[in-house]
DNA sequence: TTCTTGTGTGTAACCGGTTACATGTTTTTT
DNA sequence: AAAAAACATGTAACCGGTTACACACAAGAA
């Protein structure tokens, strides 16, 4: 690999002159720009990243911290995101922390010491002072952490009152909620909606809320044990897609037909909703968007650009699918 | 954040003492490491990885390249490597490259502009002479390039076989195979297993052979016009899981039970081949340990340490699951 | 006692860029 | 014509580490 003294050298200039042409800043003569185009094109040269970070503390990488990669909404936030950093020449760093606040930490530690320039995260564990005192740019995605911290995410409230408000219209009795494990916020902010829309009924039953723990497995062994117990369920509100996979999969194991006998609506919108039989019924989110603003919007702040609204929240729409009764 | 230069301002030694405690080599007085340690701990000093880098001209991190994230097996080997990784102080870098050969070769420039330390590829288009001219090591995943090329696969002809031969050995009397796309070497040589298998039967038909893309719609779609021209194909071999939920899909759609009308296996053992009901019968690979293998190696290579197989080959293994007829 | 050898530490060059500053030349302004 | 501004380029410090080399001293060998 040749260095700039190598292009210098060729050109027969110095190596500021070299680095001025490279960073197209301060007076170059025409010729002179020339003749170093020309060297660096002889000897291929390509400017040195690292050499270049240290100097200007920053290395063109942002990290993304979640929780697991495999679960199947993550990658397609990835994809979104990297589709942006790639466009404005960033790498990406992945992460996965197992909703575990010392990888977390030590994922920060690391990205310190790279000079990375910022990071998204998806957490339920941070506090907003340690992220304040690392001091820096960053989104928190999909889960906000609080006022102060930059964020982009869904109303999962309103959206997950939509969710069973639809399950209502289409004639659903008894309604039950797969919720996602408690302290991720929206697992919570979905609970809630789903509490707010069903507590008042006369059927309401706290039985009817399961815990799936963002696990398939898991959420269709105790979607088995609620359904057996309560026979006249006709509808049930999943926490995300992931977990109404599970669902699906436990009705489908006791021979209760979707939708005919039970209407499943899930939340996220991930392509896998597509894919199964019958596909998902889900509020879905506009996910790539998602991953797409996060990206921007870390740019922007590592930038220096004023960020406008610091905290972004999408609407979340109903993305009919055939696991729910359908409206007649 | 502070410097070894501070570090050593505060222990009252050179910073060539403190770089020598940091990194344990050379004599350091009992007492004096003991004077730098707890100026370290004081100052909260962290070692700045960039400036250790442009030194050693390495960087603890890799990168991944894999054609797309948001198809399902490639998540599984990303955090398998991440796993490795971040258990030996290395940092991944995740890049999608569509298959597509500019992008991967910009990724490739990027990569030795940041001192990046080793790559892990999923790739059909680069040859191995491009390869060898970045001189960086690399380790070829899931399709191997080139015996000169370090990989890490599994024995993807015998797979089909094998696959093909368990359609036969439950009852299918016409067998199907949905492959992937041409010029990846592996569907290429899971096809001709398949071929291998089925070209000598009085029943086999050229127009049992369709092209999924790895594109679960594309396949579904496919499969539909398939079976309703034969609607005597009594077993499906799918290219891979992906597109076997593909096959499935087409399947419940035009009312084709199965595994009772139809049998149908894919390829790779994806999580998702469990979630699914039925479950999907699959030729399962070691999918995290393929990843990790690859990661390890990759290591290995980079600690210049020698790899005995540079070409490791694992094999696949049948994971019965509900998607094929009972053996009895 | 003198010569090695081992121990302990500091100085400064180096990795490969960027940029403040100095210097000289040309062009524009007054 | 003199002064100011714009242009062009080079020198060297700097980013924050690592390490070759020099030097001093203590312990062991001859």
């Amino acid at each position: 690999m040749s260095t700039i003294k190598d292009v210098a050298n060729e050109a027969n200039v110095s190596v500021a002159t070299v680095s001025r042409v490279l960073n197209n800043n301060g007076y170059v003569n025409e010729d002179t720009r020339k003749k170093v185009l020309k060297a660096i094109e002889k000897l291929d040269y390509k400017p040195n990243a690292v050499a270049r970070s240290l100097f200007k503390k920053q290395s063109k990488t942002i990290a993304l911290i979640v929780p697991d990669i495999k679960n199947p909404f993550f990658p397609e936030i990835a994809r979104a995101i990297e589709d942006v950093l790639n466009n404005n020449d960033y790498t990406l760093i992945l992460c996965n922390s197992d909703e575990h606040e010392d990888k977390e930490k030590k994922y920060f530690d690391v990205m310190k010491q790279k000079y990375v320039d910022g990071v998204i995260i998806v957490t339920s564990t941070l506090t907003p002072n340690y992220i304040e005192k690392n001091n820096i740019p960053i989104v928190s995605l999909d889960r906000p952490i609080h006022q102060s911290i930059p964020s982009v995410s869904v109303n999962n409230y309103e959206g997950a009152k939509e969710a069973v408000q639809y399950l209502k219209k289409i004639g659903c009795k008894k309604i039950a909620h797969v919720r996602g494990p408690v302290s991720v916020i929206n697992a919570d902010e979905r609970y809630k909606g789903y509490l707010s829309e069903v507590c008042n009924e006369p059927w309401f039953n706290k039985d009817y809320i399961i815990n799936g723990n963002y696990n398939v497995l898991e959420t269709a062994k105790a979607t088995m044990v609620l359904l057996s117990k309560h026979r006249d369920i006709d509808g049930i509100f999943a926490g995300n897609d992931y977990m109404a996979l599970g669902v699906l999969k436990a009705a489908t194991q006791m021979g209760i037909r979707i939708p005919q006998d039970l209407s499943l609506i899930g939340f996220d919108g991930i392509q896998l909703c597509e894919l199964t039989s019958p596909e998902i019924t889900t509020m879905a989110q506009p996910i790539y968007e998602l991953g797409e603003s996060a990206a921007k919007l870390l740019l922007d702040m590592i930038e220096g650009k004023a960020v406008n609204p610091a905290q972004q929240e999408f609407k979340v729409s109903l993305k009919i699918g055939q696991s729910t009764k359908v409206l007649r």
